[in-house]
DNA sequence: AATGAATGAGCTTTCATTCAT
DNA sequence: AATGAATGAAAGCTCATTCAT
């Protein structure tokens, strides 16, 4: 009946956040119960709805804290290059071998949050849209490093490859026999700088004309 | 107590479905009562058991038979060419416009059912197969005919693809204004068949060179 | 897990009502756990709610049964005398006596649901008005019966004597040591009929002056 | 962390119970949270369970203190008159006018307070007790004055003209389109005054005489 | 094939109250 | 006098699934 001892509310909330995390992790979103997290920060259930409105709302708290230490993790692993396509290249490998060293986490994010339960809801689009942000702007870097051309799509390729990496990931997260993640980085670099490739002898085709009329 | 009249199990196994896919296009697989599928089937809920073991099955049943005739409709249209780049190309393209044509359908399948609640789970991975499957075999008729790289991952490739093409069409899905989805069919052709486009002049730079060390 | 015996749903819900009518009797609606009453019923929580769209619903239900059953009671002790002053004085008196006869009943309708929590709420307004239109009625008789005053308010009339009947009843349930009801029904035919009396000698003051301006 | 400013605790106790008022006159007592009552008096939860030993108490206190006032301003009212049939009108009419000019106040009494959950509780007799003793001294005084019947039964008086207002003002209160409160005073006096009538003609019938046998 | 009443474990959320500070 | 984080029992309701008929 005492309660746990002096906390700020700040503390509470990161602890229960971190208890919500193990238990998602194990469970994931739907079938964890509020009980479960309760009982592993070691507080009442009425204090979880002290400091979240509602279970959902905590869940969003959390992915949006794991994708906002995620993104910061490649961005300080890329941050000593100057904007470029290799820094481009660099950072998709930075993300790949980030999941590959903290699988349970990627699993977390990808699986037993995101991918669960009315939760497609538009309700996530804000942290799609953070990753999405986060790719268009080492695009721009290295667009104005005039390593780009001026004709590509900057919004359709941010998210036509934060689709590859997220299918990607989530295979090696779902299969049974995934390929080792960091392996894949070169074969990605190379699918999403180079596409499949030129038609076959020669650069003469007139493939570098991008755009539609 | 007397039954609706004289109906093949098949037949009342279609109605449930339709009534299904309607109601799920409303409220979501979540959201969905099977009280609601069967009050619009017009049969009871005893009956809906009948011919489905549980809920998820029946949407599992959805989704196999949407995703079925989507690739069928897909494949019939570009049959009339041989495998080949361009084909590939025109599936891209007939695979955009046949969700913008069926937008709603596209919602259901995409947003409503496998964006929903514990269907990232295993379950729903044969269906993703599905469509890997399809652009493989696409792949594999460009390949045979001499036009791919010989070193292409066209697993890889496959996976990467549907991802690039289920994140862009689902943002054309949920955005608030979104681009018209067959108008970016050409974009995205040429970002998924070259890429960002070679370092800049020239097509000499090595990393054309695919494969990793 | 079977269920308790092949019961129509109208028998069902007689018994979950029956129970209710014990159950609320006891505790009061407040206290009362829809738990405790599907206990007392013999069904299943589920049940209850298959019968009941919810608690509130229930209550009501209830009440307007009982209130039903007591003013055709009522009705039915009356019915052999024409309407006339006489009858209303009948309707009063059969009113008292079969509360004074069912105490635990008027207990239930009176102090553990009408008087019980958001309840006074609008909804419980169209059982009041039953039986002030029952008043109404025997008064429009006494009225045709040429026995009333001619601008007598009826409906002032029949809230004032619900209200005053009330009181009294509710008085009786809840004191410690209540006069005997029945006794008090030749006290309060008085105080209705002719309220507290004339000024005092002769009937010469223009008190039968009735109706404002 | 520190006070609000310099305050006496009756300062603070005032302040609250304005606040609940205002909570109570919006929600009701089963709707208004303490949180609610806290949040607007501008005090800390705990601040509240300082000056008041439960949600219960408060609004007994309140209710306490709010048919106290209108009670005394009825009396007030009143006071300039002896005793008397005609003061007794008075009151009637002072109290109808009361509550039609503060329609709120009287809203929240008789239907936000007193109509409200576990509330025909014991606890609220001393309070029903209290009007009932205010009529009952004012039918003292008038029967003082010899200006009633010798047998009248003035509990029971009371308690059915307690009934009778209650019910009327109750209707004014809840009705979509109720008639004007103060313009119903006559009829009301009238009608507790004198009841329903002599039988008709004359005044000789021999019910005049009250008691029972 | 079909019915629909019945099941019941399980859920999130509420909120008056407490108490270390 | 005051704070506000913490408590925890309890509550109404949901809904996929079952099964006697």
């Amino acid at each position: 009946m005492p309660r746990q001892a002096g906390r700020s509310a700040q503390q509470t909330r990161a602890i229960i956040l971190d208890a919500a995390a193990e238990v998602l992790a194990r469970q994931g979103y739907e079938a964890a119960r509020v009980d479960d997290i309760a009982r592993r920060s070691g507080v009442s259930k009425g204090a979880f709805y002290f400091h979240f409105p509602s279970k959902e709302e905590m869940a969003l708290g959390l992915v949006d804290q794991l994708s906002e230490r995620l993104i910061q993790k490649v961005q300080r692993m890329v941050e000593p290059q100057p904007p470029s396509r290799a820094r481009l290249g660099a950072a998709i490998q930075a993300l790949l071998e980030t999941f590959a060293r903290k699988r349970a986490l990627g699993h977390l994010l990808l699986v037993n949050i995101v991918g669960q339960g009315r939760v497609m809801d538009r309700k996530f689009l804000p942290i799609r849209e953070k990753f999405i942000l986060f790719i268009r702007a080492e695009l721009v870097g290295a667009a104005e490093a005039g390593e780009l051309p001026r004709d590509l799509d900057l919004d359709l390729t941010a998210r036509a490859w934060l689709g590859a990496l997220h299918e990607t990931i989530l295979h090696w997260l779902l299969a049974a026999h995934p390929t080792p993640l960091a392996s894949q980085g070169k074969a990605l670099q190379n699918l999403l700088f180079y596409g499949i490739g030129r038609a076959l002898p020669g650069c003469d085709d007139k493939e570098t004309g991008r755009g539609s009329p």
